[in-house]
DNA sequence: TGTGAGCGT
């Protein structure tokens, strides 16, 4: 079978076969011993989104992504500009393809400066669209109150 | 135009 490996195609990208490219792309290596440490201090469940707020109104989407993508394989990154003005709304959405690149670039990312602006980052909220809304309600207030026994 | 907590098509 074909077990030619030597060719490198990215896509969107040249191949890169004869071309002596240097390595831009630097992977951060963080001190992630076992995937059993799930941070309890994070507000939502860990996922592969990130939602990086605290953006400069500067940031692009280019540039987000350049700076993420040193600790994982970015997917998606997505930035949230007001539909009024045009400007950004100063936080966005960062796609990683594991967990553990998600949980380590934002271990390393939180609280940095990024053009200026200290970035605040969390796991992004599991926003479904047209997803079940479950309302909390005090229909049961009654039932515990009034138990009887 | 300036502003700075937050969760989006």
């Amino acid at each position: 079978m074909m077990s030619n490996m030597n060719t490198l195609i990215l896509p969107g990208k040249k191949a890169l076969t004869n071309i002596q490219t240097p390595i831009l792309s630097f992977r951060y290596f963080c001190s992630q011993t076992s995937s059993s440490s799930a941070p309890s201090s994070s507000p939502s469940a860990p996922n592969n989104k990130l939602f990086v707020a605290g953006l400069s109104w500067s940031m692009d989407e280019r540039s987000l992504k350049d700076a993420f993508s040193s600790f994982g394989e970015v997917t998606e990154v997505r930035i949230m500009y007001d539909k009024d003005s045009g400007r950004s709304r100063g936080f966005g959405f960062v796609n990683f393809t594991n967990e553990n690149d998600a949980q380590c670039a934002k271990d390393a990312m939180d609280g940095k400066a990024l053009l200026g602006r200290p970035l605040r980052i969390s796991f992004a909220l599991d926003k479904v669209r047209g997803g079940p809304v479950v309302i909390p309600r005090l229909s049961n207030v009654n039932n515990m109150m009034g138990q009887r026994s």
